[in-house]
RNA sequence: GCGCCCGUAGCUCAGCUGGAUAGAGCAUCGGACUUCUAAUCCGACGGUCGCAGGUUCGAAUCCUGCCGGGCGCGCCA
């Protein structure tokens, strides 16, 4: 059992004990920000100071004086400080008990079953099948990516979906700008203007000569960009479980059955010739057009199909990642699922802010039709997959990001990937030295971990003691950057070790001690790296003293 | 006008389900390489947490208003 559960437990018992309710909030148990404040630290003695009427230092000293009777495992001391806090001082043995979790559980630390069971389909990126992904998307790739590795980690079973949206008006927009091209022509004044597509143009003459027709040659580009997708999207190690193609509700006659079954439930209705949801009846600002006066079915209709869909498919729980520029229809889509008898709230939108790519000092407006993109494939062309994943998982979602491409590149050797990486490959290496020299580590049970009492190895497992917390909540909040956080920090930890304690050394058994202590890092950091989908490389190139810009050694991967 | 997101160090951002003296990287300045990779470490400098109220024992964090920025308010997708 963590050590917070069994602080909490601990604490509630003494609660208890001397004759104290419980905060309403309940017991919480957090790690101590300095080390004078100990370890763990409660402040569940000013809630209670409030409730009683009592002084917050009195009922701390209560609270102290159970927990001192109670005699709890490894602690060694309990203090009281000014406001209120109950301050938890621990032996050093709660931290060897850490490094036998963390390397019992190995690849499995971090992880917990709290969503086992449950079916979750994450919907990311679907944008639409008409040309390469743009740099901003790559957002999308990187923080869907790590949410969907951060719920398994929590023990759901996550099922990554692309939607292709190749039934509507971009694709035949799409199709008659290729076909222009493919003409000599330039494309309608509202096509698709790109570049790409004059390159397009010329294979699809390649491929299939001189007679194509306009429907042959929309349908060709189709399958050609999904394919460039796929390889964009492989570049950066990102692989879809489903690529689900809107054609087939269509096909399959699933928007007329939604729409049919969205008229039995009685919150459709008829205005100015189209039929309308109404949306408002849960919670949407205004009403919604399903069928317009035409006879078409909206995007909304077709989008209902879509999402009922995947609930036939098997899953629990629906998930879509969105670029905040769709806001506006969150509420109209959980409003027609409800109608269909969905639970509230479903799907769940993550709604991430979008990014603004700076080249050159200037902003670029990105548009697939103005042609001016600057794509995904182009950031990896500069930098490595790893650096580029890691940019994206920086920082929250909740805020716009600036991606200047200058900075990216020019600093790409500054990135914090690298410096997590760096500490993963000395911990490789020391493993390699050790082999080389032949040490090799005893099991952990005849290892003496007391030894382990300097500041930076009590730090370290300080550390890692923290990662499962980190994990769930970062799984909950559907916030990768609370891992990207914890990594640099956690990997500072490390760099600090490594610089005042050397792991190999002449005192054997201070040796052991350490090389499981460095194998419990290791399990950490590739843990970490491996939610975020980044590598965590056994050895980094070396560099010289002229610098990364120097390639004559470079043997690629 | 209405809705959503943001405003924290010179710059880029963590921290936001309330806790103690608000953190990191970059930049600037100063130190450390006969030692497991210096892609590293150590130190210094740097803050009215946009502004004003409110709730609370306690607010960067919650509430209200204002200011500033981004995005959205179609029988488009």
């Amino acid at each position: 059992m963590m050590m917070r559960d069994t602080l909490r437990t601990a604490i509630s018992q003494a609660l208890a004990r001397a004759g104290l309710p419980e905060p309403d909030q309940g017991v919480t148990v957090d790690p101590a920000k300095r080390r004078d404040q100990g370890d763990w630290s409660t402040p569940v003695a000013m809630p209670l100071a409030r409730k009683l009427g009592r002084g917050p230092l009195q009922i701390a000293e209560q609270i102290k004086g159970a927990l001192d009777d109670a005699a709890v495992p490894h602690v060694a001391k309990v203090e009281v400080a000014k406001p209120g806090f109950v301050n938890v001082f621990l032996a050093p043995t709660w931290l060897h008990d850490v490094l036998r979790e963390v390397v019992e559980a190995g690849d499995r630390f971090g992880r917990t079953d709290a969503l086992a069971g449950r079916r979750i389909n994450l919907e990311f990126v679907s944008a639409n099948p008409t040309g390469p992904l743009h740099a901003g998307g790559g957002r999308w790739v990187a923080v869907g990516d790590a949410i969907a590795n951060l719920l398994a980690a929590q023990g759901a079973e996550v099922h990554r979906e692309y939607y292709l949206n190749d039934a509507g008006t971009q694709l035949d927009l799409f199709a008659t700008s290729l076909y222009a091209r493919y003409r000599g022509a330039d494309p309608p004044e509202d096509g698709y203007q790109g570049q790409y597509l004059v390159d397009l143009a010329q294979q699809l003459r390649d491929d299939c000569g001189n007679d194509v027709t306009v429907d042959q040659a929309g349908e060709w580009g189709y399958r050609r960009v999904v394919e460039l997708l796929k390889d964009d999207l492989a570049r950066i190690g990102v692989l879809f479980d489903t690529w689900f193609s809107e054609r087939t509700l269509h096909e399959r006659g699933d928007v007329a059955d939604v729409l049919a079954q969205l008229e039995t439930s009685g919150h459709v209705y008829e205005r100015d010739g189209a039929r309308w949801l109404r949306s408002t009846d849960f919670g949407d600002p205004r009403d919604r057009v399903l069928v317009r006066s035409d006879g078409t079915t909206t995007y909304l209709t077709n989008d209902l199909a879509y999402h009922r869909d995947k609930y036939r498919r098997g899953s629990t729980h629906l998930i879509d990642v969105w670029g905040a520029d769709h806001h506006g229809q969150v509420k109209s889509l959980q409003a027609g699922m409800e109608a269909l008898g969905f639970p509230a709230g479903e799907p769940e939108i993550i709604l991430g802010q979008h990014v603004k790519v700076i080249e050159n000092g200037r902003e670029v407006r990105m548009s697939r039709r103005a042609g001016n993109i600057v794509t995904l494939s182009d950031i990896l062309d500069r930098v490595d997959p790893d650096v580029a994943r890691m940019t994206f998982l920086l920082h929250s979602i909740d805020s716009a990001q600036t991606f200047d491409l200058d900075v990216v590149t020019q600093q790409s050797m500054d990135n914090p990937v690298y410096y997590v990486q760096m500490a993963h490959a000395r911990i490789a290496s020391i493993a390699r030295r050790a082999d080389a020299a032949g040490v090799a580590r005893r099991p952990l049970g005849d290892v003496d971990l007391s030894l382990l009492d300097d500041e930076r190895e009590q730090e370290l497992l300080r550390a890692l003691a923290v990662f499962p917390d980190a994990v769930h909540e970062a799984a909950e909040a559907r916030a990768p950057q609370k891992i990207a956080t914890w990594m640099r920090d956690f990997a500072r930890v490390f760099h600090s070790f490594y610089h005042d304690c050397r792991v190999l050394s002449d005192d054997a058994e201070l040796t052991q001690a350490r090389l499981w202590l460095t194998e419990a890092c290791r399990i950490g950091l590739a843990n970490a790296l491996a939610l975020l989908g980044v590598h965590a490389p056994d050895e980094m190139a070396r560099l010289d003293d002229d610098g990364p810009d120097n390639d004559e050694n470079d043997e690629g991967q």
